[in-house]
RNA sequence: CGGGGUGUGGCGCAGUCUGGUUCAGCGCGCUUGCUUUGGGAGCAAGAGGCCCUGGGUUCAAAUCCCAGCGCCCCGACCA
């Protein structure tokens, strides 16, 4: 399908609605934020909630049906799936609680409630038990390019999490876990074909699976500053991973100010130290030095984790060593209720008494003789051992990665680098199948679940992504695929009856060999439509000044590296053709 | 949900501390006319604001007090 043939209808610039501003309001902050509101690609209508105009929803256009090609291209089938989502199918698989706030909700006049798609695993899980029922159907791919909208705690970055979004997603129908592996490797390889594409460099890390629960999970990262997320990238071997999910080692040496010999647990006064930097900087010891305890509540009972003073906790480790569905930080309350210590001076030492699990991080096995809380006011204890004083229920991985730390496949140090999720994949298995009583009966006419996979795009995040990658102080630089228009042309004298001839000509030809054109005839001064031209950031622009076409030339020039060329104007065509094929991305 | 900030023509801001003849103002943008046209042009004339909302204090409120709302940022949380 050749969309810019769909496109032929705007043509010049005041037949189109391109607003550009000088100045950015200051809602925006990031990068990308900015320049899709200076270029009039979107304006907010509410927080997380926005407008696309014409320059921006041809962009989206062209994401869109790079998207729609690759998913076409391995076998995938666009359906168009209901906004409104009766809240029972969610409440078959549980999700109306564990989706909680996130979603919004409605009422029809009978007062039944439906859920505006958040996602639609339900739905589609719901279409296939209907229409599925055979293994000679399978496997098959459902996807859909449409809105959807979450409650976000905390919108932020203009597009890049919204309110309502547009998001690819895919769902595979597999009859075991062989066949879906083979629809994962399909999703897997598109995904990279519509990055690179989109001029979207991504790195894929691993991932968890979060609240959409499943297996095997990758997420497509973009490396960006306005990036909310983080990964962690090994710059010797390939290990990547999302940083919630990174393995850390358990450290081979202690800390070269620890020594073998186990001394005696000893109180010290700590007059209203708190913190680990409190409390080391008042001991005259280091973070590390000191270990931290932190409670944590889960579903019925509540767990001490130990951690070194210089790591952070990470909760979503913590939650799957304890295999607990959630926790979250006990109150300072409920952690002197459950310890019976005084908050911030909480420690191991005794807990065992108090019923409490106590959860070690692997780091702490290795220390020996550190400072701990002492479970009364001003007190800590120095010289605690772990065995000695105090059993561990059990020792695990639950602290965050940092920057530097050794690579768990091949020891190198790894860098924390923050970026943005533009796609994410997921084997999610008979999750929902089983919940939704998805079977198929099998050769041998067994009944089973379907296996299932869905595969997810951030549509929007494509585009601020390629923005945040591609731009200057001047203003965007488009990828050529996503560009919305390949082709720049100005006239600086339009009032210049041959310069308006051939500029018609021009963009007449443009249009015919399929290269779309923004024609910019207006009535300005030459800088405005030069600042324009570099603002909005289509790859390749066209000048028909009254100069160079008193020798018959036009000026054509790239806006990735600023070259220029000037060439007989009926030959400008081509020239631009052939410059957009040489682009590098 | 915690912390910080902010709300004044379309956009960017000043004015608020110290209430009143500098209080509704500046720059950009917009409209009209003339001159301009190869890097955000010049002159002239215009249009456009319930100073977020509601309540108070006062002879007098953009300005002080109380309450609410919107929006942004950091965190929590999150596909």
């Amino acid at each position: 399908m050749n969309i810019i043939a769909i496109f032929v209808q705007y043509m010049r610039w005041d037949e189109i609605l391109i607003t550009t501003r000088r100045d950015t309001p200051t809602e925006a902050e990031t990068v990308s934020n900015k320049l899709m509101l200076k270029t009039a690609m979107i304006r907010r209508l509410s927080s997380g909630v926005y407008i696309y105009l014409p320059f921006g929803m041809r962009t989206l256009l062209k994401a869109m049906n790079i998207v729609r090609e690759e998913m076409n291209r391995i076998g995938a089938q666009e359906v168009m799936l209901p906004v409104l989502q009766p809240l029972e199918l969610l409440k078959e698989t549980g999700r109306d609680k564990t989706l909680g706030s996130i979603l919004f909700t409605t009422k029809d006049k009978s007062n039944k409630i439906y859920a505006l798609g958040p996602t639609h695993e339900e739905i589609v899980t719901h279409l296939a038990r209907v229409e599925i029922n055979s293994y000679r159907q399978l496997p098959i791919s459902l996807y859909q390019i449409q809105v959807k909208f979450r409650d976000e705690p905390r919108p932020r970055g203009g597009v890049l999490r919204s309110r309502e979004f547009i998001m690819k997603d895919s769902y595979s129908f597999n009859k075991d876990w062989e066949c879906l592996s083979g629809s994962y490797k399909k999703h897997y390889d598109a995904y990279v074909r519509i990055f690179k594409r989109s001029g979207v460099n991504v790195h894929i890390v691993e991932a968890d699976t979060g609240a959409m629960g499943g297996s095997e999970s990758h997420e497509f990262m973009c490396r960006s500053d306005a990036g909310e997320d983080s990964m962690v990238l090994c710059g010797k071997c390939s290990y990547s991973a999302n940083v919630e999910k990174a393995e850390c080692l358990q450290p081979t040496h202690q800390p070269a100010s620890r020594t073998q010999i186990l001394r005696k647990p000893e109180e010290v006064n700590t007059p209203g130290k708190h913190s680990v930097q409190e409390v080391a900087g008042f001991l005259g010891l280091k973070g590390e030095d000191v270990v931290k305890t932190i409670v944590v509540r889960g579903s019925k009972k509540y767990y001490a984790c130990l951690i070194r003073g210089d790591h952070e906790i990470n909760l979503l480790k913590l939650q799957r060593a304890l295999k607990e569905s959630s926790i979250e930080l006990a109150t300072p309350d409920e952690v002197e209720n459950v310890t019976g210590s005084v908050f911030g001076f909480t420690g191991p030492v005794g807990l065992t008494e108090k019923n409490l699990d106590i959860i070690c991080d692997n780091s702490i096995e290795n220390i020996s003789n550190f400072v701990a809380g002492g479970n009364r006011k001003d007190t800590h204890l120095i010289n605690v051992n772990l065995y000695r004083d105090f059993k561990p229920t059990r020792i695990a991985d639950v602290r965050l990665i940092k920057e530097g730390d050794p690579c768990p496949r091949c020891l190198a140090p790894v860098s924390v680098t923050p970026c943005i999720e533009v796609g994410h994949i997921f084997k999610l298995g008979t999750k929902y199948s089983e919940a939704m009583e998805l079977n198929f009966l099998t050769e041998k006419g067994e009944n089973k679940p379907v296996v299932m996979g869905c595969y997810g795009i951030g549509v929007n995040r494509i585009i601020a992504s390629a923005i945040e990658t591609h731009n200057d102080e001047k203003g965007i630089i488009w990828p050529k695929e996503l560009a919305p228009f390949n082709v720049y042309l100005a006239s600086i004298n339009p009032s210049d009856k041959n310069i308006k001839k051939i500029s018609q000509t021009l963009h007449d030809n443009f249009e015919m060999s399929g290269l779309s054109v923004l024609w910019d005839d207006r009535d300005t001064s030459a800088g405005v439509k030069f600042a324009d031209a570099d603002l909005l950031g289509i790859p390749v622009r066209v000048i028909a000044g009254k100069k160079l076409l008193e020798n018959g030339k036009v000026d054509i020039k790239k806006r990735v590296d600023g070259q220029e060329v000037q060439v007989e104007w009926e030959k400008a065509v081509d020239q631009c053709r052939n410059i957009y094929n040489s682009l590098p991305f």
